[in-house]
DNA sequence: GCGCTAATTGCAATATTATTGCATTTAGCC
DNA sequence: GGCTAAATGCAATAATATTGCAATTAGCGC
């Protein structure tokens, strides 16, 4: 929810801005990750216009509280799914319908931090994105008319 | 070795170029991910002059053959370092000095998949990239001087 | 070695993405 | 409602990336 975000950033000491909850709105509805342009761009539709650097900066803040994630396979944002899940945040990317689920799995993270450890490494963070097939789109793949 | 890239190029029909071998030779030499401007700005210093389109197609043709990869997290691209290893490649980036380790473990990968099927997602690839300190830098961060 | 030709590279123009400094506006506070 | 720090807008510029077409070249047969 967007009221979870809001409150985050109250808590913080940030304002409540127009553009801030607009760029938050359009997150919330978007079915995959936009880039800042395809923010502005959805925003001017509506006839609510936010300049770019306005979206660059709240992204970079809203980033920074894990409030959203930037997907690096694709360059896009997206709103964060699952914001009271401890660990670092994953992602599947559907190849086929662009789909995205976020998760976390902290054994993954374990088995990660662990192999690093044996190269001597002492893991921060974890960066995953996976790419495949959905649900849906393996099941049309293999469906009663063949592959 | 740059000969072994050079051998799967020719094996798949592409010519062995000037621009290609210079890309190549910057590559391996490097120590962290090289942007395809840096890469000219690289060879431009050794008197050879690329164009930037240029290298951003060969820098294409070798991320398909696997030749080389792009490290999302910095943008940069980097020389494989383990062409002879199966399954996803992934990398661990020291955040203080930079330093870019490559590795494979298909135990990973399984559990990954396992995890994704769980979801009912289907994985074609990972892609991973881990934050954190090299062993030097960690070494560093709790020496004699303490932290 | 020489010429041929498809593959590759260079060039020029343009698009896209991102950053900076400073003027203007606004949210939150009294 | 007025005040002020925080946030946004603006303008310029930087960095990254792509496209179509002309010029060059690697690899081939001779
Ligand atoms: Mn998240
Ligand atoms: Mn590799
Ligand atoms: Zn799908
Ligand atoms: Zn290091």
């Amino acid at each position: 929810m967007i009221q979870d975000s809001i409150r985050i950033l109250q808590a913080r000491g940030y304002k409540i801005t127009q553009p801030r909850k607009q760029v938050l709105e359009v997150l919330q509805g978007a079915q995959k990750p936009l880039s800042p342009y395809d923010i502005q761009g959805l925003l001017q539709k509506q006839g609510k216009y936010v300049n770019h650097v306005t979206i660059y900066r709240i992204l970079d803040l809203f980033c920074s509280l894990n409030l959203t994630h930037r997907v690096l396979s694709s360059g896009g944002f997206v709103k964060c799914a699952i914001e009271s899940k401890e660990g670092c945040h994953r992602f599947m990317v559907c190849s086929r319908c662009g789909a995205l689920q976020e998760f976390a799995d902290e054994e993954l993270c374990r088995d990660e931090n662990r192999f690093a450890q044996n190269l001597g490494f002492h893991t921060e963070y974890h960066l995953s994105e996976s790419s495949g097939l959905c649900a849906n789109c393996h099941k049309k793949s293999e469906g009663p008319e063949g592959v």
